[in-house]
DNA sequence: TAGCTGGCATACTGATGAGTATGCGACAGG
DNA sequence: CCTGTCGCATACTCATCAGTATGCCAGCTA
């Protein structure tokens, strides 16, 4: 926490990210068509005037955040996983950690950005490529995680890494929308249990056929 | 196909259908709050007028719209597999044609459809509360199912079968949810791991260690 | 075939909200 | 100090759309 003099452009910075985290929680709250400008203004403490200041539209803004909580998303995994070792048994209970922080499908506010998020991206072509491509990113980034993890136990992987990274993120994305729909249903204990599922299925050769 | 007669009772049911496919393409392309109910009306050949003799409000029509599909939805599933003898041979094939088939996660239109339904759940209490039935129908339905497979594989279950449906249910809709983010992503063959995966831990011993 | 009923069309209203135009105060430079 | 500029506030406009009120025509009834 360095202490930065409040210029002109850091005092308008603030003001852009403070819109940025009302947009957050307004959207969420009330999705993209239901959310007014009005509402995101007066949540970050200002008028509709500092919204069209900083951003052209509402479209605009929605994208803006879009950027926002990508970048913050990468941010936040990065710090975790690339603290401390990269062995096996430090991995995991840093797995559970992030899995567990606010900033992936445990989070229901997190699950209910994403999916507005998605269904936005399907009538806009410029938030599909940004999710997409953030997609991608993140599977290539657990791709790596997971050979680099297969090279560490000296083991061969039974499975291509990137049906498996793509199989795990797919399943944690849809057991975060089952918590939404079925708050009862997804625990604690599953995401252990899908966790422990998938390492094992790592480094021991549990007899499964490989791939095709 | 059995010929009914035009009854007016049966000409006021076949418009209240007309009215919900409409529904289900306009509020899939354009969303809840994206939609209007002269466009939905249009769509299905009418004007406002007839939604608001068969619906009282946007909401209902969308609830509506939310019954009719999750209602479907079981009898496609129900049809599917309820057909057939339940060896696990002939299982396998009829759960790929059902996942491939338009009526679940495999289409995008359906998974648009879904995620709408679950965003509005979140503003919605009545509709919360018929996606979380439908969704611990589909659970408990899909428990059974693998509960049968066991005892006829004769083999004792590795994991509980709860959190096997739980987690298969996830990964499916969590592949779906990927398939509409990047197209690119999930191909036929993923699916065929998948279910490969999936069925090949059920019957056989692979050395993972037991749940808790 | 005259009258009645019900299902949908037509024509409105009222509210809401994105976007704009303008005002104003704070803070910089002279 | 005096003045220009920049960031946000205020006060509009205008289009859109859910919901309503009424009209009209088809098809059943006697």
């Amino acid at each position: 926490m360095t202490f930065e003099p409040l210029t002109p452009e850091r005092r308008r910075a603030m003001t852009r990210q403070h819109l940025l985290d009302a947009a957050a929680i307004v959207f969420t709250r009330n999705g993209f068509h239901g959310s007014t400008l009005d509402e995101v203004a007066a949540t970050a403490g200002f008028t509709k005037g500092a919204v069209y200041s900083n951003f052209t539209s509402k479209d605009d803004l929605f994208l803006a955040l879009l950027d926002d909580r990508i970048e913050r998303q990468f941010a936040v995994a990065s710090e975790v996983l690339d603290s401390g070792s990269h062995e096996l048994t430090d991995q995991l209970p840093r797995m559970r950690e992030l899995l567990r922080s606010g900033a992936f499908f445990w989070d229901d506010s997190w699950t209910t950005l994403y999916l507005e998020f998605v269904l936005y991206s399907r009538r806009n072509p410029e938030a599909a490529a940004k999710l997409a491509a953030s997609a991608q990113r993140t599977r290539a980034a657990v791709e790596l995680m997971m050979e680099s993890e297969y090279a560490n136990a000296g083991a061969p992987s039974n499975y291509p890494t990137a049906h498996l990274a793509e199989i795990s993120l797919a399943l944690f994305s849809g057991l975060g929308i089952d918590r939404l729909v079925d708050p009862t249903s997804v625990t604690e204990a599953t995401i252990d249990t899908v966790l422990m599922y998938l390492y094992n299925s790592m480094g021991v050769d549990n007899g499964l056929p490989p791939d095709e």
